[in-house]
RNA sequence: GGGCUCUUAGCUCAGCUGGUUCAGAGCACCUGCCUUACAAGCAGGGGGUCACUGGUUCGAAUCCAGUAGGGCCCA
């Protein structure tokens, strides 16, 4: 899409120089004590025999049985009563937990109860976790088997037991149910429950399960050995960069917030995935027991490692065996910044001394913690700097149900179609008009249409150009006087854009190109400078309006690099050096904001005429007669540039009200058009009653604020001094809207 | 459930430190024009109780609290 990328710096992630760059880095992270292997539960496809990351698993409502069960009291009849919709899990239970706050249970504390079935003896705990409302108010804690359970169990330092094999029948733990799949025990132990009376009741129940997206087999919460990151330490300079010390900026602000909250809430980062592709973890396992492995990045320097560390001078490399799991994508990600630039392999290298750090990233603020905040948490680390200086977030283009673009809902727009209908820069300007910094932005087919009408404008306001004749002639007045209006409205629309460049507000900035380029460039400067028909044009004024396009071009360029090139090279022959892609951006000189303002008080009369030439349907060809009471002293002139707009006779300055005229008046200013014809007072007059009370509603309020001494007293000068000028502007006006009254009759 | 965020015109959104005639832009819409660059255009026009309820203030779309309803992230 025109991005001035260089290609010759491509890089993926799984490249050699990358993996290596990667693996140094576990291995560092390890020697330092910061990689450590632990439990989590995972999400386990028993049919796959894999795991799935959460965006694999699809919950699906299922009707299923809530069973309630009931377990002894150790050393006593009584028993109590907990509702499961698995109670197959029983064999793994370790314990049964109560509410604090329930008063039904109290009795309970400190006691122990007795699996049904198993007959082993568990503790009955206390947790606020347990909602009092559902089933009986009693749960039963299973820390394999279920998430929730897992962190009761870590929390109150439970017994874990895993009752499954890897296929999802039951282990030794399942009793005389082992190698019985958890379907068919489900059944056979509610019957046995049954039986032995320990089933209560059942009752219909509808929950949540999660199923695999791949083979549609119920998911099953497993507890799976992992590798963890200690993150609280690595994290604290990246913490600091954002919120303190402001070395790293984020745009929009808000998402400092964000960050914040995850930065202070850091938990260890899990690296360990078990897929099949990645960078495979260089853990070399030498025997069965829990510590027996080394890292290393190689096999032959973990054999060194391992004969060490195992006292076997016998142990050879085929007796070792690599962890299986590989590395999160996001470890290796998180190195990028420095990575591409070999920074990692060679860390004093000329190329990352050179790019390193950057300026700006821009990416989306869904991955603000799996990729930004990461980043600068290795680039302290690694390099002991930042590695970027800003963060520019953008919106997630999104389609028009709100809906994320994503290649399994296959509502992504095929990119290459749109830019054969609407042209890459029409595509462009679409979708950059539209998405503000970190808002997201609908898409919508009509927005690149846009883009591409503003493409086909700024072409044929080019070909206007090249088809005039140019002629050593005078140069007309009014095109002396619009060239110095457009060259001062364009520095001042130039320092707005630096200004929004400078806050990143894209969308912004480009809304001030375009209608600088649509509304002041083509549709009134090419007007006020155009030619008769078939007439010459002054080399003066060619050559100026050229100069002005060319600045133009330049500001569009960013948005528009196709298109902009291409007409940057039919303005005049270029060689190489002098390409629009490599062309110096404009810089602010000097403007006359007086200019602008006048400008702004013609454009409105010429509004005006135009408006009374269309309410009376009265043709562009018919001159018409202008006559004004030039209340305001407005200098004379941009009459010509008026008269050529709108095709007058003449421009009378009189003193007295124009009888049998249409009016309109701009600030005190009133406006006198004549026609043949009757004009029908009635209705002049009522226009004229509307501004009037408009204008005096106006004042009054101004005057109100004006009146108060509070106001007076507390708010800016400058504020007062706008005030006063309001008040006075208004009182103006009204005289003259009085006298025009008066003259009506 | 936790955190963040949003609600302004038919649609998509600006509105920065509370103060210009502040209620805006683009698109869409309506009316008139095939005017000699452009009908993919020109000229003109209508349209909003700034989600709701309170509060702070001389002054609130803007700050604060609550309510309702969306959205995002949760490794």
């Amino acid at each position: 899409m025109g991005c001035s990328c260089d290609w010759n710096r491509t890089k993926f992630t799984m490249d050699d120089d990358m993996s290596a760059s990667v693996i140094k880095v576990f291995v560092d992270l390890f020697n330092k004590g910061l990689i450590y292997r632990g439990h989590r539960m995972v999400n386990w496809d028993p049919e796959a025999q894999t795991t799935l990351s959460d965006e694999e698993v699809i919950y699906e409502e299922r009707q299923g049985l809530l069973y309630y069960l009931g377990y002894k009291i150790e050393g006593s009849d009584e028993n109590v009563v907990i509702a499961t919709t698995r109670p197959e899990t029983i064999l793994g239970d370790t314990a049964i937990c109560i509410n604090p706050n329930d008063e039904r249970f109290s009795h309970l504390k400190g006691k122990k109860a007795i699996v049904p079935i198993a007959g082993r003896v568990i503790s009955i705990i206390e947790d606020e976790y347990v909602d009092m409302e559902f089933g009986t108010g009693c749960l039963k804690v299973t820390p394999a088997h279920d998430a929730n359970d897992r962190s009761l169990g870590e929390k109150h330092q439970l017994e874990t037991i895993d009752i499954f094999n890897d296929d999802a029948t039951l282990n030794s733990f399942g009793l005389h149910y082992e190698g019985k799949d958890r379907f068919v025990v489900r059944k056979e132990i509610s019957k046995e429950l049954e039986e032995k009376g320990f089933l209560v009741k059942t009752e219909n129940y509808v929950n949540k399960v999660g199923t695999s997206e791949r083979t549609k087999a119920v998911i099953e919460p497993k507890l799976s050995d992992q590798w963890f990151l200690k993150m609280e330490d690595l994290a604290k300079p990246a913490l600091d960069a954002v919120l303190v010390s402001s070395e790293v900026k984020l745009y929009p602000k808000k998402f400092e917030n964000t960050y914040r909250h995850w930065m202070e809430n850091v938990r260890d980062w899990n690296i360990s995935r078990q897929l099949w592709w990645g960078q495979q973890i260089p853990a070399y396992y030498f025997d069965d027991g829990q510590d027996d492995f080394v890292v290393a990045e190689t096999a032959e320097d973990a054999l060194e490692l391992a004969i060490a560390k195992s006292k076997n001078p016998n142990l050879k490399v085929e007796n070792l065996r690599q962890d299986p799991d590989v590395l999160d994508t996001w470890f290796s990600s998180w190195l990028w910044p420095i990575s591409v630039f070999g920074g990692i392999l060679e860390p004093d290298n000329e190329e990352v001394n050179y790019y390193y750090p950057t300026n700006d990233l821009v990416t989306g603020p869904d991955i603000l913690f799996f990729w930004v905040a990461r980043m600068i948490v290795a680039g302290y680390e690694f390099r002991g700097e930042r590695p970027f200086e800003n963060v520019y977030f953008t919106g997630l283009v999104r389609d028009k149900q709100r809906r994320k673009m994503s290649k399994s809902l296959g509502n992504s727009p095929d990119a290459l179609q749109l830019i054969d209908d609407y042209g890459a820069d029409g595509v462009r300007v679409g979708l950059l008009l539209s998405s503000a910094a970190g808002n997201d932005l609908m898409f919508d087919e009509e927005l690149c249409q846009q883009g591409k009408n503003f493409a086909n404008k700024i072409w044929n306001g080019f070909r206007l150009i090249k088809g005039w004749e140019v002629k050593e002639l005078p140069q007309p007045e009014a095109s002396k006087l619009g060239i110095e209006w457009y060259t001062a409205k364009l520095n001042q629309t130039l320092a707005e854009i630096e200004d929004h460049f400078s806050k990143y507000r894209i969308s912004d900035a480009l809304m001030a190109i375009y209608k600088l380029v649509w509304d002041d460039y083509s549709s009134w400067l090419l007007e006020i400078i155009k030619p008769a028909y078939q007439q010459p044009i002054d080399s003066t004024t060619y050559y100026a309006v050229l100069h002005l396009f060319e600045q133009n071009l330049k500001l569009l360029h960013p948005f528009m690099p196709f298109l902009t090139e291409e007409v940057w090279q039919h303005v005049a022959k270029r060689t190489p050096e002098e390409a629009l892609v490599v062309a110096q951006w404009p810089r602010i000189t000097k403007h006359c904001s007086q200019l602008i303002t006048e400008f702004e008080f013609t454009a409105e009369v010429i509004a005006g005429i135009r408006t009374i030439r269309k309410e009376k349907s009265i043709p562009t060809k018919e001159a018409l007669e202008l006559s004004l009471l030039n209340e305001e002293n407005m200098t004379k002139d941009w009459d010509v540039i008026i008269g050529k707009l709108t095709n007058l006779s003449g421009i009378n300055y009189v003193g007295h009200p124009v009888e049998g005229a249409l009016t309109f008046r701009v600030k005190s200013n009133e406006y006198f058009i004549p026609i043949s014809g009757a004009i029908d007072i009635e209705a002049e007059i009522a226009k004229i009653q509307e501004e009037l009370q408009y204008t005096k509603g106006f004042l009054n309020a101004v005057q109100k604020k004006l009146s108060n001494e509070r106001f007076v007293n507390n708010a800016p000068e400058q504020v007062i001094a706008i005030e006063r000028k309001k008040q006075a502007d208004a009182v103006a006006k009204i005289e003259t809207l009085e006298k025009s009254l008066a003259s009506l009759g």
